[in-house]
DNA sequence: TAAATTAGCGAACAGTTGTAAGCTCAAAGT
DNA sequence: ACTTTGAGCTTACAACTGTTCGCTAATTTA
C-alpha cells in the first residue's frame, strides 16, 4: 500500500471517528481531539498530521455533510420526474435523509448556529445552494419574479429544515405527521404566492 | 441586609454572570462553572450553594429567556391594537427583541437543539407558548378551524425565529431587508392557507 | 544503494476542569 | 444569651485537555 494512500486512509478514520462520536448528546464542540484520535486508533499527536486543528477536521466534515445533501437533491429531482408532486416528493425525501442520517444532519443544525463563524458560514452556503436549485425548479413551474422565487424557496427550506429538527426527537408516527403538516404548509406557500400578486385582496 | 435576601443577591450574580458571558463565539455549553463563578464574584464551590450543576443553571436561564419573550408577546399585542397589521408589527417586534437581546436569543436558538433533551423540551415549551397565542390572535382574524390556525401559526414561527437566526450575523440594512422579506413570506402564508381550502385550484 | 522525507509514537508539560472536605463567622432561631 | 444554620471560603485532588519535542521506521526519491 503506498504512502499517500495510507495516509488517506487514516485521515477518513479520524473523519469516521468524529461522524460516529457525534450524537443526540454530543456536539461537533463537545468532541475532543483525544477522545476522535483514540476511536481513529491513532496517537494524539498523529492527529496533526492530517489536521492543523479541530477546526479544520469540523470544517471538513461540514463539507462532506454538504455533499451528502446534494446528493440528496439529486435523488429528490428524480423521484420528482418519475412522481410529480414536487412539494411533497421533496418534503418525504428529506425527512428519510434526516432520519437515516440524523447524525449529519444534526452537525449542519447544530453548527447554523454555532459559536464559530466559519463554520455558520458554511453550514450557509450548502443551505443557499439547496434554495437556489429549489427556486429554479419553481421559476421553471410558475410563472413569477427571480426574487419571488427565491423568497418562496428561502421560506420553504427554513419549514422543512427545522420540521426535520422536530423530527430528530419525534416517533416515527408523529414524525409522519409532521411529514404532513409541513407539505400542507408549503402548500399554503406555493398558493400564497402564486395568488397574493395577482389579485391584491389584502 | 437579610440573608435571603443576600443569597438572592448571589444568585442574581450569577445568573448575571452566565448571561454576560454568552456571545456570538461562546455558548452555554462552552461555560465553565469557574468561569461563571469567577465573575460573579464568589468562589467556584460557592456556587453549589445556588444550583446543583450547570445544567440547573441553565434551565434557568432558558425559564428568564422564556419570560422575556412572553413580555415581548404582550408588547407585541399592545403594539398591534394600535397599529393594526399584525403580521408586520409582530415580525419588527420580534427583529427588535434578537438585535437587542441578542445573547438571549442565541441561548434559545441553540438550545433548541442543544446536546440536553431537558433544555430542547423546556426550549420547545416556550416557543410553543409563543405559538398557541399567535394561533389564537389568527383564530379571532379569519375563520378556520383550530388546526389549520396552528399549523399556520406553527409555520409563521418557525419562519420569523430562523430569520431572527439570520439576523444575528447581518448588518443592521441587511437586517431591514430581512425583516421585510418576511413580512412577505408570512402574507403568503396567511393568503395561502386563507384562500387554500375555499377554491381547491390546485 | 544512499539520502531524504514523513506518518506515527511515547513522554512530558502546563493549563483547565468539576468537585469533595472542612473551616469561618455572621445571621436566625430558641 | 446560647445554639444552630448556612453562605462563602481555602485547600486539595484526580481527570482531562491541547500541544511541543524528539525519536523510530518505512517509504520515496536521487
Amino acid at each position: 500500500m503506498s504512502r499517500a494512500e495510507q495516509k488517506e486512509r487514516t485521515r477518513q478514520a479520524i473523519i469516521n471517528a468524529a461522524f460516529s462520536q457525534l450524537s443526540a448528546e454530543k456536539s461537533f464542540a463537545s468532541l475532543s481531539l483525544r477522545e476522535v484520535a483514540r476511536e481513529a486508533g491513532i496517537a494524539p499527536t498523529s492527529f496533526y498530521r492530517h489536521f492543523s486543528d479541530m477546526d479544520e477536521l469540523g470544517l471538513t466534515l461540514v463539507d462532506e455533510a454538504g455533499l451528502m445533501l446534494r446528493q440528496l437533491m439529486r435523488q429528490a429531482r428524480l423521484r420528482i420526474e418519475n412522481n410529480g408532486s414536487v412539494i411533497s416528493t421533496s418534503v418525504e425525501t428529506f425527512m428519510e435523509f434526516v432520519t437515516e442520517n440524523s447524525n449529519v444532519f444534526r452537525l449542519l443544525l447544530r453548527e447554523r448556529s454555532g459559536t464559530s463563524a466559519a463554520f455558520r458560514a458554511a453550514v450557509a452556503r450548502e443551505i443557499q445552494h439547496f434554495s437556489a436549485e429549489l427556486a429554479h425548479y419553481l421559476r421553471k413551474q410558475t410563472e413569477c419574479t427571480v426574487e419571488q422565487a427565491q423568497l418562496q424557496a428561502d421560506a420553504m427550506v427554513t419549514l422543512v429544515f427545522h420540521t426535520g429538527a422536530d423530527a430528530l426527537d419525534a416517533p416515527t408516527e408523529q414524525c409522519r405527521q409532521l411529514t404532513r403538516r409541513t407539505i400542507l404548509q408549503l402548500r399554503w406557500l406555493a398558493h400564497g404566492a402564486a395568488s397574493y400578486g395577482r389579485k391584491p385582496t389584502d
